[in-house]
DNA sequence: CTGGGGAGGGGGCCC
DNA sequence: GGGGCCCCCTCCCCA
């Protein structure tokens, strides 16, 4: 089951924002001085300028998740101390995007979100997150939002996503605002860590080790994966034919490309 | 076609 | 309640 069971989404062709877009946008929101993390910064630019185009949807909400994917059991490979990454947590207060600050325009803390009033959440929440859209019916009138029996939902105004939770749309509407814009290549991000893993690309700076061989990743997600690749029996199991993959992508092409059904 | 690396996104958990 | 971190997942690309 997917971790994003709590939002509905909508198919789309792509996942990537147009990054294109960002290299028009104002020198404002970009920075000189890559690599010192004090440089990693979470500009805050207007979603319009970022990511004029966001309002279109860019998800594709994969429906392939085949019903034969199985995690099978898999014994920690990772090494008894896996390196720790660069400080994650060291970003600067006022460069890190830390606070999720929304995007834009100078207005009232998010947290004037935990107003109970529909009405006041409305009005001080359209102003501090320009993605919220239209207040669903249930929060839109007190009544409704007190009926324990009417779902809230919060959807987003750019791609309609849906959500339970306002903190849960917060963090969605990061990823069509990208706060956290790289100072090398103007790549903007919807969390500082994101940035941060991108700036190792330019860095070069890998500090996941796979304690199998010598090869070392810039990111943790990656080592897991290739961790896989020392095992003999994979994560991913096929049912029909029993034979292991490293990675769901994997199986699924070998589900979509015909599995013969024979173990291998 | 398959396997794997690189890069990035989303949501949950925990502090 | 908010933010950082972690995990899982996906896509692209290449050998």
């Amino acid at each position: 089951m997917p971790r994003s069971f709590l939002v509905r989404k909508s198919a789309c062709p792509r996942r990537r924002p147009n990054y294109s877009e960002l290299h028009d946008s104002s020198p404002e929101f970009t920075f000189q001085q890559p690599y010192d993390q004090a440089h990693l910064l979470a500009a805050i630019p207007p979603p319009e300028v970022l990511n004029p185009t966001a309002s279109l949807p860019t998800l594709i909400w994969d429906s392939l998740l085949a019903p034969q994917a199985q995690p099978i059991g898999w014994p920690s490979l990772l090494p008894p101390e896996v390196p720790k990454a660069v400080e994650l947590t060291s970003l600067s207060d006022e460069d890190s995007g830390k606070g999720s600050q929304p995007p834009s325009p100078p207005s009232p803390a998010p947290s004037s979100f935990s107003s109970t009033s529909a009405s006041s959440l409305e009005a001080e929440g359209y102003a501090a997150f320009p993605g919220l859209g239209p207040l669903p019916k249930q929060l839109s009138g007190l009544a409704g939002a007190k009926d324990p029996q009417s779902r809230k939902a919060f959807n987003c105004k750019y791609c309609n996503k849906e959500y339970v939770s306002l903190g849960a749309l917060k963090m969605h509407i990061r990823s069509h605002t990208l706060p956290c814009v790289c100072g090398t290549c103007g790549k903007a991000f919807s969390r500082p860590w994101l940035l941060q893993g991108h700036v190792r690309t330019h860095t070069g700076e890998k500090p996941f080790s796979c304690s199998h061989c010598s090869r070392a990743f810039a990111d943790r997600s990656n080592l897991r994966a290739h961790l896989q690749t020392h095992s003999d029996v994979k994560k991913y199991q096929c049912k029909t034919c029993s034979r292991t993959f490293s990675r769901m992508s994997l199986l699924h092409k070998h589900q979509e490309s015909g599995c013969s059904g024979g173990p291998r």
